[in-house]
DNA sequence: ACTAAGAATGTAAACGGTTACAGCATGGCT
DNA sequence: AGCCATGCTGTAACCGTTTACATTCTTAGT
C-alpha cells in the first residue's frame, strides 16, 4: 500500500513490471486471446500491486466505444424523470455502461448544446426527452451524427423516431371518460406549457376529442409555465364565473395537480366535493396525499429500463429499435369523485343542476 | 447538409480541407495561441461545413482532463438526492463540466465498483454520499488515486475528509427540544438502517443526547431497511404497550415519515392529535401533504451547488477544499402538535396522564 | 525425424487530439 | 544594412490503449 499510487501506472509500466509486452497485459486485462496460466497470474499480481486501472481515453480512442450513454431530461426535480433515470442507470450499469446526465430545465437552447457535448464525448447512444420531437434540432443533430438514441416520454406520431412512452392520447381520452362516468359534464384542463411538452399536447388532444365524442361542450384549456407555475390567475379565471366553472380538472402532470389542489383549497373549494382533480404521471408520493391523488400512472422506471434495454440492444448491434407503448393505469384516488355534490352556497346556481345529470 | 456526416471528420480532415496544419485547427477550435483572422475564418468554415466536433478521447488523452465529474448517491428515487444532483449538474454545466451518475441503491459493494469505473474513466473529481465515511473502501480508493472529491450529506467528524452537509447532530438535538417544547415527554425514533447511513446515526445521537439533556428517559430507537421499509412491525412494537407508547416520533427522513404517518393512520392513530411526527430532509412535497409534514429542512439543491463549486475550485487548482455546514431549518408542519391531546378511548390509560404533564 | 497446427507472446501501427519547438515572414529599431 | 521582436504557421513527439500480424515454441500426427 506504499507506492500503489506513485508510478505512472500505464499498461507499459505493468508490462515492464511483469516482464511481458503491453499486448499481453492488454490480453489479461480484457480476458481476450490466449495467455498462459503462469503469465496471467504474474501480470495480475503486477496489476494488483501497482493498482493499475485501464485508461478509458486510451481504450476509447482505439475501440471507438465509450460504454457511456447520455441521458437528457427536462428536470431532475420532477420524480417522474428521476424515476426514469433510475431505471436507465440500473439497466446501463448491469450492461457495463455508464450514464452521463444533463437537465435542460425546459430550456430549448440547452437541448442542442447538451447533445453537442455528448457527441463530443463519444457517447455510444442517448436517451432523451425533447420539447418537440417532430421539429427538433437536437434530434436532427443526433441523426446527422448517426448516433443511436431513444426518446422517452415523447409522443411520436407519423415519424420513424423511436420512443418509449404511454399512449398519451388514449390516456387523455380515458380521463375524459372517467370524469364523464363520474357524472361530470363541465371539465377543464390545466397544462404545462405546450411549447415545452409534446406529451401535454397529446394528453390534451385525447382529452378534447374524448369530451367531444361524449357529446359534451369543449373544455377550457389553460397553460402554465413549467418553471414557476402560476396557478392563481388560472383558478381565478376558471372559477370566477359560477355558471361556467368546471367540476372536473385534468392537470397535465402530478406536480401541477398537487399545486392546483392546494390552490383550490386556498380558495375554499373542496376536493373532490366541489371539484375533482386528476393528475398525470403516478408519482409515488401521490398515494400519501390527502386526498390521495387520482392520476394516470405511467410506469416511469420501467420506461427507463425499456428505453435503456432497447438502446443497448441497438448499440450492440442486436437488431433495430422499435417504439414501445407501455400500458398506463388510471388510479382513482380520492381527489376525484362523483359530480353533483353540494356546492358551497355562493357557488351554487340553478344552472348547474341542469348541466349535471346523474352519470350514465 | 449532404455530406456533413460522410467524411471521417477528424482534425486532420479539417486541416486538409482548410489547407492548414492540424496545429492550426486545434488553435482555432480551442481559441488558443495566435491565428490570423483569415485563416481562422477559413478553418471555421471547414469545421462548420464538415460538422466537425473534437473527439474527447483524443483530447483527454493528451490533456489528461475529462471535464467530467462523477456523482454517486444512494438512490435517485429519493427527491433529496435528486435535488442535490440537480444542483450539481447545474453548477457543473455552468463551468463546462459534464456529470456521470451512479446510484448504489444502498448496496455497499456498489460503492467500490462505481468509484473504480469512475476512476478508469478519468473523472476529474467526484461528489458522493457513502454509507460510512470513516471506514470507506471507496474513499480510500479515491484518495489512493489522488482524485479530488467532496462528500455530500455525509457527516464527518474528526477526519479531514471534506463534506457538505448540515449539522445532523444539532438537528437531532433541535428536534428533541422542539418536541419537548410541545409538551412531549415520551419520544421515539424510527430510522433508516444505521449501517447504510452515517447521517442517520448523527441524527439519532443528537436526538438521544438532546433528550438526555432535557432530563427525559432515553427514547426507543427502531431501525428499518432503506429498500423495503417495513413499518408495520415497528409501529406494532411501539404502540402495543399503551404505557410506554411515545407521543412523538422522529423519523430519519421524510419518505420514511410519510410512510409512518400512513401506517399510524391505518392503525387508527391520529397525527398529530395522538402522535406527532417529524421527518428529515424537507422534500418539497411535504408542504402539500395533509397534515403538512413537519421536518428538518436541508438545503439539498444548495448543498449540491456548494459541493460542486467547491470541487470545481479544487480541480482548477484554486485553493483547497473545506467542509461546509449549511444551516438547517425546522419546519413546524401540521404533523406535530402539542402533546396531551385526547387519545382514542381504547388507548387511554390513567398512566398516561401521569407521564404527560402540560408543556412548560 | 519431419511437418503442420496451435498456443503463447511480441512488434508496431493505428486511434485523434495537444503542444513544445522550430521556422519563416514582416516590420521597426539602431 | 543588420538586428531583434513579434506574429503566424507547421512538424513531430506524445498521451494509453487495441489489435493485426509476425514470431517463437510445443506438441501431436505420420
Amino acid at each position: 500500500m506504499t507506492d500503489k499510487k506513485r508510478s505512472k501506472n500505464t499498461i507499459r509500466d505493468v508490462a515492464l513490471d511483469a516482464g511481458v509486452s503491453i499486448a499481453t497485459v492488454s490480453r489479461v486485462v480484457n480476458k481476450l486471446g490466449t495467455v498462459s496460466k503462469e503469465t496471467e497470474e504474474r501480470v495480475q499480481r503486477s496489476i494488483d500491486r501497482m493498482g493499475f486501472r485501464l485508461n478509458a481515453f486510451g481504450r476509447g480512442l482505439s475501440t471507438a466505444r465509450s460504454y457511456t450513454i447520455g441521458v437528457m431530461i427536462p428536470s431532475l426535480s420532477n420524480p417522474v424523470f428521476a424515476d426514469a433515470v433510475s431505471g436507465i442507470t440500473q439497466e446501463a450499469s448491469k450492461a457495463g455502461y455508464n450514464v452521463m446526465i444533463a437537465a435542460t430545465d425546459y430550456q430549448h437552447a440547452a437541448e442542442i448544446s447538451t447533445v453537442s457535448t455528448f457527441l463530443e464525448r463519444q457517447i455510444d447512444g442517448m436517451i432523451l426527452t425533447v420539447a418537440d420531437p417532430m421539429h427538433s434540432d437536437a434530434l436532427d443533430m443526433l441523426e446527422g451524427a448517426q448516433a443511436p438514441y431513444a426518446l422517452i416520454y415523447n409522443q411520436v406520431s407519423k415519424s420513424d423516431r423511436v420512443t418509449v412512452t404511454v399512449d398519451n392520447v388514449a390516456a387523455g381520452d380515458a380521463v375524459a371518460r372517467c370524469f364523464h362516468a363520474q357524472g361530470h359534464r363541465v371539465m377543464a384542463m390545466i397544462s404545462g406549457s405546450f411549447a415545452e411538452s409534446d406529451r401535454a399536447i397529446a394528453r390534451r388532444d385525447g382529452f378534447v376529442t374524448g369530451i367531444a365524442a361524449l357529446g359534451l361542450p369543449a373544455p377550457v384549456i389553460h397553460e402554465v409555465g413549467f418553471v414557476n407555475l402560476d396557478i392563481e390567475p388560472v383558478l381565478q379565471s376558471l372559477f370566477e364565473n359560477q355558471d361556467t366553472a368546471p367540476t372536473a380538472l385534468f392537470c397535465s402532470n402530478d406536480l401541477l395537480a398537487i399545486s392546483v389542489i392546494s390552490g383550490l383549497e386556498r380558495r375554499g373549494l373542496r376536493v373532490p366535493d366541489d371539484v375533482s382533480v386528476m393528475g398525470f404521471d403516478g408519482i409515488a408520493i401521490g398515494t400519501h396525499l390527502h386526498p390521495t391523488l387520482a392520476t394516470v400512472i405511467q410506469p416511469s422506471k420501467r420506461m427507463g429500463e425499456v428505453a435503456a434495454q432497447c438502446l443497448l440492444c441497438r448499440i450492440k448491434g442486436e437488431g433495430g429499435m422499435q417504439s414501445t407503448l407501455l400500458p398506463f393505469t388510471l388510479r382513482l384516488g380520492e381527489s376525484t369523485g362523483r359530480a353533483c355534490k353540494q356546492l358551497p352556497a355562493d357557488l351554487q346556481t340553478p344552472h348547474k343542476s341542469v348541466h349535471r345529470r346523474p352519470a350514465q
